[in-house]
DNA sequence: ATTGACGTTTACGTAAACGTCAATATACTG
DNA sequence: CAGTATATTGACGTTTACGTAAACGTCAAT
C-alpha cells in the first residue's frame, strides 16, 4: 500500500470529486501536507477521509463529522477538561447512532412487510394472467 | 387517540415547525384533506409524517423518502410493472439500510475504543493530580 | 369592536454542500 | 519545445430544506 496519495487518487478511490476533497479541507476536516503547491495525502489523511465519508453515509452534517474526527486525534491527549468534553461527545454520538439503529431495524421490518405483500400480489396476478391467457388462446 | 389533527398539533408532537409540514406537502410527501381552507390531518397522514421523520433521521433526501412513502401506499395495488418497480425499490432501500447498519456498527466500535482510551487517560491524570495536590498542600 | 390565537398564501432569504467554470501554474511526454 | 495532463485558487451558480416576513382570513373571548 502506498505511503502518500494525490488528490485525484483519493477522489477516484472513494468516488468523489477533487472539488469535494478541497472543500472538506476548507472546512477544516482535512489538512494534507504540501509539496510546493500540490497537496500530498498521507495514510492517516486517507483514513480521515474514509471516516468522513462514513459519517456522510450516516447523514451527519460536516461540522458534526469534524468534531468526531477530532475525537480520533486528540482522544488521548490534553487536559482533563478536554478529555471529558471528548467523552461527552462520544456519548452524544453513541445515542444518535443507537437511535439510527432503531430506525433502521424498524424500516427493515416495514420493507419486509411491503415486499411480501407485493410478491403475494404479483403471484396472484400471474395466476390470473395464465387463466385469461388460456381463455383468450382458446377463443 | 384522536381521529384528526391540526397542523400545529402535529408540529408540537414531532417537534417541527408548521412551515416544515407545509413544505413537505409542497414536495408531495403529504396530502392532508381540507375543511374550507384549513388542513386536516388523518391518522394515516400522521403515520406518513412519522415515517418521513424516520427517513430524515437516517439522512435520506426528501425525494427518496417520498418514493419509500409511496411504496407503503401502493404496495398492494396496481399492475405487475408497478409492483415489480416497488420490489426493486424495496431492495435498493434495503441495501442502503444495510450499508448504514454496517457503518453504525463500525462507528460504535470506534467510539468504544476512543472512550476507553479517554477514560484511562483521565484516571491517570487524576492519580497524578492527587499526588501533586498533596505535595502542594504540604508546602 | 378589538384583541389574540391560529390558520392561509406568496415571496424572498439563507445555510450547507458541493458543481462549474476560468485563469494560472507545474510536470511529463513525444 | 509544444502539447497534454494534472494541479492550484477564486468566483459564481445550484440544489435542498427549510426560515422569515408580509398581508390577510376566521373564530372565540373580552
Amino acid at each position: 500500500m502506498q505511503e502518500t496519495f494525490t488528490i485525484s487518487e483519493l477522489g477516484n478511490e472513494f468516488g468523489i470529486t477533487t472539488r469535494a476533497i478541497r472543500f472538506y479541507e476548507d472546512k477544516q476536516l482535512l489538512s494534507p501536507s504540501r509539496q510546493g503547491n500540490r497537496r500530498v495525502y498521507s495514510r492517516s489523511d486517507r483514513t480521515r477521509l474514509k471516516l468522513l465519508l462514513r459519517g456522510k453515509r450516516l447523514g451527519w452534517p460536516l461540522e458534526e463529522i469534524r468534531d468526531v474526527l477530532n475525537m480520533y486525534d486528540q482522544g488521548h491527549e490534553g487536559e482533563i477538561q478536554q478529555l471529558e468534553y471528548t467523552c461527552r461527545k462520544v456519548r452524544e454520538s453513541r445515542e444518535q447512532l443507537e437511535q439510527q439503529r432503531r430506525d433502521i431495524e424498524a424500516a427493515l421490518q416495514d420493507l419486509d412487510s411491503i415486499e411480501s405483500r407485493c410478491l403475494a400480489r404479483i403471484d396472484l396476478l400471474i395466476a390470473d394472467e395464465k387463466e385469461t391467457g388460456q381463455a383468450e388462446n382458446r377463443a
